[in-house]
DNA sequence: GAAATAGTAAACCAACTGGTTGACAATCGG
DNA sequence: CCGATTGTCAACCAGTTGGTTTACTATTTC
């Protein structure tokens, strides 16, 4: 069945895997921006930077609203947050189990101190 | 001259990208494993879960020691960290513009309210 | 109405991804 | 030594990504 919130974290990740993107990410926490502004910065075509956008959309890291001929974009922030939690839990579990070996590894080096 | 910093992170979330990959990050938060171990849960070939946990690697989520005619795989959380740190910053901005604005527009509802 | 601006759509391309199969190498257990 | 286990490598393939160019639409501005 390929669970949705799977597929969900698949895009956002793979909408941060990319330095271009994370730049406009960037740029649109500071606010709304229309997509000139967006691509302005970067080394590379107009329609290349509409691309980038759009893989920002279908992650639903960004929304856009057309105002006269301009299209305004803003962050949504929503699915990072879903992607924190992810690697949250993650963490916990990794923390337990290595906090778990470290402690286990710091005991056999006592052990082996006093022997 | 296209940051290595950077590089380092389209490798991390690239790797988080792909629900299998995410499957085995789980799994090596449990503990060293096997690519055997690795493989068994993912539906598919043995080499595709092999590719995968290279893909692992190569964003330094992922070390591999030889015992035997085993690989033993154990998991790097420092990568993960340093993607952390990205988002924490990106995040910090957002808030400080998002939550100004969004007092802007608590302001602005409660003069209207006046009015 | 004409020119400039903001953006999409389509065609194309090289490179990469994610999967397969088949053949091989190395190591372990009897 | 032989068979099973663990894993690599190489070749192949279809689909996606990330970029280009060229042509088009829609809106604003003069």
């Amino acid at each position: 069945m390929v669970n949705n919130q799977s597929v969900a974290l698949d895009r956002v990740f793979h909408a941060l895997a990319h330095p271009a993107r994370r730049t406009m990410l960037r740029q649109l926490a500071e606010g709304e921006c229309n997509l000139t502004e967006l691509a302005e910065p970067l080394r590379m075509s107009f329609v290349a930077a509409s691309k980038h956008v759009r893989v920002l959309e279908r992650a639903k890291l960004v929304r856009r609203r057309k105002v006269g001929r301009t299209h305004l974009c803003r962050m949504e922030t929503k699915p990072v947050e879903d992607a924190l939690k992810w690697i949250e839990t993650w963490r916990q579990t990794w923390e337990a189990n290595y906090d778990r070996l470290d402690s286990v590894l710091e005991e056999l080096k006592t052990k082996l101190k006093k022997s």
